[in-house]
DNA sequence: GTCTATAGTTAGATAGAC
DNA sequence: GTCTATCTAACTATAGAC
C-alpha cells in the first residue's frame, strides 16, 4: 500500500490535497479549484486522474474508512490479556487519529449526508470489522468475573467515544477551554494511555 | 423564547425546515430550494425573512449553540452532592441531544468549516459557559478524596465524549453493529443513566 | 501528462405583480 | 406577505493545443 502522506506523484499530491480540502470544507463546500491549487496543479488534471469530483471523493473515502477500521482483528484474536487488548485498541485508534486528524469527522459526515448511497457504495467495508470478535472477548471477560457486568455494545460505544470525540470536537474544546494548539496536542498524546486507564478503572471488578 | 418545534408561523416553519436540511446536507450542500420545499413555501420568501443563506444559517446556529450550553450553571452552582451533579450534567446533555439529534454534528461541523469566522460571529457565546465552575467542583471532589486524582479538563472531555459521540456516530454504529432504529433509540434512552454510572465507576475512590 | 479556454449547469439573490 | 420569472455568479466538466 502506498503511503498516503509521503507520496509525491501527481496522483498522490491530488489525493493528499483533496483530503485536506474535503476535511476543511466538506464535499459540497470543496471546490475542484481549491484542490488543484492545494496540489499545485491544474484543475483539468483532476478530471484526467479521477474523472469527477464524486469519484475523487469515493477514492478518498474508501481509504479513510479502511484506516478507521484498524488493528482490531490482530489485537483481539491475539492471546494478550484482556486489559492489554483494551490498551492496544484505544492506543491504535488514538494514534491513527493523531496521524490522520481529518478521518473521524470526514467519515462520520459522509455517513450522515449520504446514508443511503453509502450503503450501496461502501457496504462491503463494515463487514470486514470483526465486531463479533470484540463482543466475544468482552463477554468472556464479564463471564470470568474479570470485569463488572456490562453490555458489549455499550462498552464498545464508550471506547470509541472516548478515543474519537476529542478529534471531532477539537475546535470547540480549544475555544471553550482556551487551549493552545501545542497544549491540545500534548493532551491528545496523553490520552493514548489515559483513555485506557479511564475505561479500565470503570469496568474492573 | 419561542418553541422551535411547534412554531407554525412562516418564520418558524422556515427555521424548522432549515434545521432539517442543514443537518442532512451541511451548509454548502443545503439548497435554498430544498429548504423552501421542506417548509412548503417559496424560495423568494426565504430571502424576504432572512436576506441570505448565511444569515439564515447564523440564526439557526446561534439557537443551536445556546441549546448545547445547557443547565451547567444551575446544576453546578447548586448544593447537590457531586455524583448527583455528574448525573444531572450527563442526563441534561443526552436529553437535549435526544430531542435535537442534529445539534451536536451541526455545531461541530460549523466550527470545523469556519473556525475563524466563527470566533468573530459567535465568540460571545462560549463565554457564557461556566467552565470554571465545573472545573472548581471537580477539583474540590479530588482534593476532598471523594474521587481519584484526575485533571478537570480530562474528565470534562470524557463526559462530553460519552454523552455526544453516539449521536454523531449513530449511522456508523447502526450499520457496523447492525442495530435497528427502535433498538438504537432504546440504547440512547438507557445511556441517560448508564453514562453517569460508567463515569462514576471510573472516578470513585 | 499537463495546460488554457470555454461550454453547460446550478443555485443564490432580486424585481415586480398580486 | 407571498408568489413567478429572471438575472448573475460560481463551479463542474470537457475540448483541444502542446
Amino acid at each position: 500500500m502506498v503511503n498516503t502522506v509521503t507520496d509525491t506523484s501527481t496522483e498522490g499530491k491530488i489525493l493528499s490535497a483533496a483530503r485536506e480540502v474535503f476535511l476543511q470544507k466538506g464535499f459540497s463546500g470543496a471546490r475542484m479549484q481549491d484542490i488543484a491549487d492545494e496540489a499545485g496543479i491544474n484543475k483539468a488534471l483532476l478530471h484526467y486522474y479521477f474523472r469527477s469530483k464524486e469519484k475523487l471523493f469515493e477514492t478518498i473515502f474508501r481509504q479513510a474508512f479502511e484506516k478507521l477500521i484498524p488493528h482490531i482483528t490482530e489485537v483481539f484474536s491475539s492471546d494478550l490479556p484482556f486489559y492489554d487488548k483494551i490498551r492496544a485498541f484505544t492506543n491504535a485508534y488514538i494514534t491513527m487519529a493523531i496521524e490522520n486528524p481529518f478521518i473521524p469527522l470526514f467519515v462520520l459526515n459522509a455517513m450522515h449526508t449520504d446514508t443511503e448511497g453509502f450503503q450501496k457504495k461502501f457496504g462491503d467495508i463494515p463487514k470486514k470489522v470483526p465486531i463479533i470478535l470484540v463482543k466475544t472477548e468482552i463477554k468472556k471477560a464479564v463471564d470470568s468475573g474479570l470485569i463488572r457486568p456490562i453490555e458489549p455494545p455499550e462498552l464498545i460505544m464508550n471506547m470509541l467515544s472516548l478515543c474519537l470525540f476529542p478529534f471531532i470536537a477539537r475546535p470547540m474544546f480549544q475555544m471553550v477551554m482556551n487551549i493552545s494548539d501545542p497544549q491540545f496536542k500534548k493532551i491528545l498524546e496523553q490520552r493514548k494511555s489515559e483513555v485506557a486507564d479511564f475505561i479500565i478503572h470503570s469496568i474492573k471488578n
